[in-house]
DNA sequence: ATTCTCATCTTGGCGGTGACAAGATTGAGC
DNA sequence: GCTCAATCTTGTCACCGCCAAGATGAGAAT
């Protein structure tokens, strides 16, 4: 696999990947572009084309990998919380925020419907795990709040989402005052939505 | 001012602004350019320039007319609603959807850090014309929930815009079902923002 | 009325982009 | 050792935003 030689590159996808990764958040996906990725790697302006035919193919390489990145983001927040359905909800939103914060250009790409292809069934997978972890956050606190129907449950599951998706975007869009690391608790503003939907 | 021959125009700028907003929508913001929209219009390929200097001017220029007509669909709602917080809100909040879906390049435009220049003191006011409605629909709810400070307010108002803003982005990016008119009641799920602060 | 001035628009050209075509290189299977 | 297919290179195309230089003509100055 690892055949490298001044002609032959090694592991040029991933290369093409991890280098990808990390020109989007330093010039910002419309500053991004296959030439720079294939100069920065060392090879000539067209080899990336047999590994992605097109500027689309790597871009949803990218948010595959975000998206996986994602939802370890959650679930390691989770993991240093009671289990508790508020504690983890709010860990979980917290693991969300960090994520676009950390990696803004990425979410942005993630989320971006016109320059992503959802017919790739690996980027299909990959958002979907993802979701999973909102559906798993969202169950329990559904159930506490007495609507334990499938519409109750997708009722929760999407408020929830949709705070918390919009939260991140006006973050990263600088409309909202920064973020404070504040531990547990996940907002420095006195009201949050786990507490408002489960209070004590 | 409407000077027309077969070499000036008469009025550009508005030409190119008016055909710019609707092969926005048609195109998507990654295919419009300002070739496609000076051919359009009729003229050669340099003539935006000296109305537009750069791209990023007329960009500027389509998100002050965005703004404009965000405003006005919140506020039409809110006037064909009884004049209380929840109803009040929940019209608004129907008008921020209604907004984004009837025209989701430019309001993806409008919240796009990358492609604006939030300098632009033309842009800054109307972006703060339309937050201030926001922050009006806030107010009287916060109120109502004993929450009458200015973290109160500003934690009501940022919950309520997360809520919202995340919403209409998962709409247009096709992560939810698609909204049903549905009159008064501004969401088909069971759970609104609105009742869930102001529980009758 | 004639001339002048300058905003407006045109043509032409630059470097950069994604995509495509054709040819060079090389590892792997026979 | 030969062959072949995968991989990478060079070259080219149309399109893009932006810049420079010149053409046009409306309104002011005379």
């Amino acid at each position: 696999m690892a055949r490298r030689t001044a002609y032959h590159h090694g592991d040029l996808r991933k290369a093409l990947v991890d280098t990808g990764l990390s020109m989007l958040e330093e010039l910002g996906l419309e500053e991004l572009s296959l030439r720079k990725i294939a100069a920065r790697v060392g090879v000539s302006h067209a080899a990336p084309e047999h590994h992605f035919p097109s500027l689309r193919h790597l871009l949803n390489a990218l948010a595959v990998e975000g998206f996986g990145s994602f939802r370890q983001s959650m679930l390691s927040h989770m993991q240093a919380q009671p289990k508790l359905p508020a504690d983890q909800m709010r860990a979980a939103l917290r693991g969300y925020l960090a994520f676009a914060t950390e990696k803004p250009h990425l979410f942005r790409l993630m989320f971006n419907r016109n320059r992503l292809d959802w017919q790739d069934p690996a980027l299909c997978e990959a958002g979907e795990a993802a979701h999973a972890v909102l559906e798993e956050i969202s169950l329990p606190v559904a159930r506490r709040m007495g609507l334990d129907t499938p519409e109750g449950r997708a009722s929760v599951e999407q408020l929830v989402w949709s705070q918390i998706h919009g939260h991140a975007h006006l973050l990263i869009d600088g409309k909202l005052p920064p973020e404070v690391a504040t531990g547990c608790k996940p907002f420095a503003a006195p009201l949050d939505l786990a507490s408002v939907l489960l209070p004590d």
